[in-house]
Parts: structure tokens; sequence; C-alpha cells
DNA sequence: CATTCTATTGACCTTAACGTAAAAGTCAAT
DNA sequence: ATTGACTTTTACGTTAAGGTCAATAGAATG
């Protein structure tokens, strides 16, 4: 009810194609393909592409998703889940052993990650060292 | 010196390709890729691959930062990196640039990661909630 | 020795996620 | 009306990390 409020009449601002890709540093060919995907859902003023915030907010999670190893279709899996949740009780329950499957995969990968840094730290420790000694060296 | 000393005349355990591909699950040609990469260097009895245990601890390297969305390049540098650092100065401080970069790197994911636990934990919830509204209505 | 596994090499094949190039349309500014 | 920046569609190209298949070679076991 507030100026806050999302209705018919406000006037929410488009983004251009590339004005996204240059906030998220991907190209074009990136969002067309997500569009492709069934993923974002741009407008259109003529042919040219309009995003929305939604499309936006979207894009993020799609690049999180990118960044941890998720393939187009599981992001979009995970997109559909938060969306609409299945009304049906088998389908529920099915969504409820991906999830749990999906966090067990991600935990391993966390466990994963913080050995390796354990492991960068090692190297440049040694790294380190090794050029303390070359410094008392010379 | 004692029993566990690693001297020439040690009987090292020797592992086939097999049996190493059922303890990671993973294939023969994935094992020999690995091999033409470079990563792991089997002896040969014949023409026949014999892994040692070098060559385990190696392969389950790769397989960890395999999980964790390395490409084999950047799997072969942590490792060399690790086998023997380099001894100038300036690829040291090079090599410590690279180590802080894929810190950086790791823990952006890691904090993407649990991002997306947590995501995850919502829609289970509200996967329960639909389920126990449901199974309210029957 | 014959059979039966298992391994090896070499070659081409596959998939995801875009890259890239071509040809053409749009629109504001000069 | 031309330039220049941006956009579109179409379509073939690329790369990593193996898959798959065929032909061959050892190794082991009855």
């Amino acid at each position: 009810m507030g100026s806050k409020s999302i209705g018919k009449t406000d006037v929410e601002k488009l983004y251009t194609i590339t004005e996204l890709t240059r906030e998220f540093g991907i190209s074009t060919r990136t969002l067309r393909f997500y569009e492709d995907e069934g993923l974002v859902h741009p407008e259109r003023r003529g042919r040219t592409r309009l995003f929305r915030h939604s499309d936006r907010r979207i894009i993020q999670n799609i690049l999180r998703g990118r960044r941890i190893g998720f393939t187009i279709a599981e992001i979009r899996e995970i997109i559909l889940a938060y969306k609409d949740p299945p009304g049906e009780s088998g389908q529920l329950t099915l969504m409820l052993r991906r999830v749990t499957e999906k966090r067990d995969e991600l935990k391993q990968k966390r466990k994963d990650i913080e050995d390796t840094i354990t492991e960068l730290d090692l190297i440049e420790e040694q790294c380190l060292t090794r050029l303390a000694e070359i410094g008392v060296g010379t």
C-alpha cells in the first residue's frame, strides 16, 4: 500500500542485456543461452530483450550455482523447487530426498574445500620459508 | 631405521588398475587419462601398470580437486607446487600470489555453498509444511 | 595347451556451456 | 543520411574430461 508496494502501476526498472553483462562480467551469448534454457524470461520491446529485477536475481543465483559446479539442469531444478514446490505428496517426498542428497554433496564439497585451503596454507608457508632462506643467503 | 622406514629394500604393495578403479569408483580410462596428463606414474610389469602408494595418494588428491571443480591443469599445478616448490625468488613470489588467488576463490566457493545449503534447508521446510497440510487434509 | 580374464593401445565419439562469426535490424546522434 | 553503438537470429566451432569400441597381448587357471 505504501510507496514500496509492487503493483501493476509501478514503474519497474528494466535492464538491457549489456547492462547485465557488464554488471556480472558475462557475455550476451551466456544470457541468451540462459533464456533458451528457460531460466530467465526477459520481456521484449520490439525484438530487444528487457530484463526485470526478478531476472536479475535469478542470474545471481545461476552464477552462484555455476561457481559451486552445478550444471544448468541442477540450477534449474533448484530454481523451480523454490518457485513452485510440488503439490503432490509423492513428488514432495521425492524432492525431500533430492534435497538431502544435494546437501550431503555440498557438505562433502565444503570439507574438500577446507582441506584444500589447509594445503594451500602449507604451500604458502613453504614458499615463505624458502624466500626467507634465499633472502638471508643474498 | 625401524620397521617403518621406507627404503629400497621394502616390499611396497602395488595396485593393479582395476583395484584402484574399484576402490575409487572410476574407470580405467580415467586412470590412463591421468597418466597421459602426467599426474600419476605407474611402473610397468610388461605392459601392465602397477601403481604405488604415492600414486594412490595422488589419485585421492585428484578426485578431491575434481569434486571442488578444479580442472586437471589446476590440479597438476597444486600437485607440482607441493612436490617441488620453485627455487627462484621470482617464481616463489609469483606462486604466493597464485596461492592467495586460489584461496580467495575457494573461500568464495565455500560461502556460495553455505548460502545454497541454507536455501536447501528452506526448500526442505516448505516441503515438510506442505506435506503436513496434505497429511491433515486426508 | 586351450580357454578365459584382464590389460593395453589407438582411435574416434560425446556432452555441457558457452565462443565466435556472419548478416541484418534499431536507434540516437551527428 | 550516415555513423556508431548496440541488438538480433542462425549456425557452426571449441574445450575439458573422459566414454566407447575394436583389435591385440599377456596372465592365469583348469
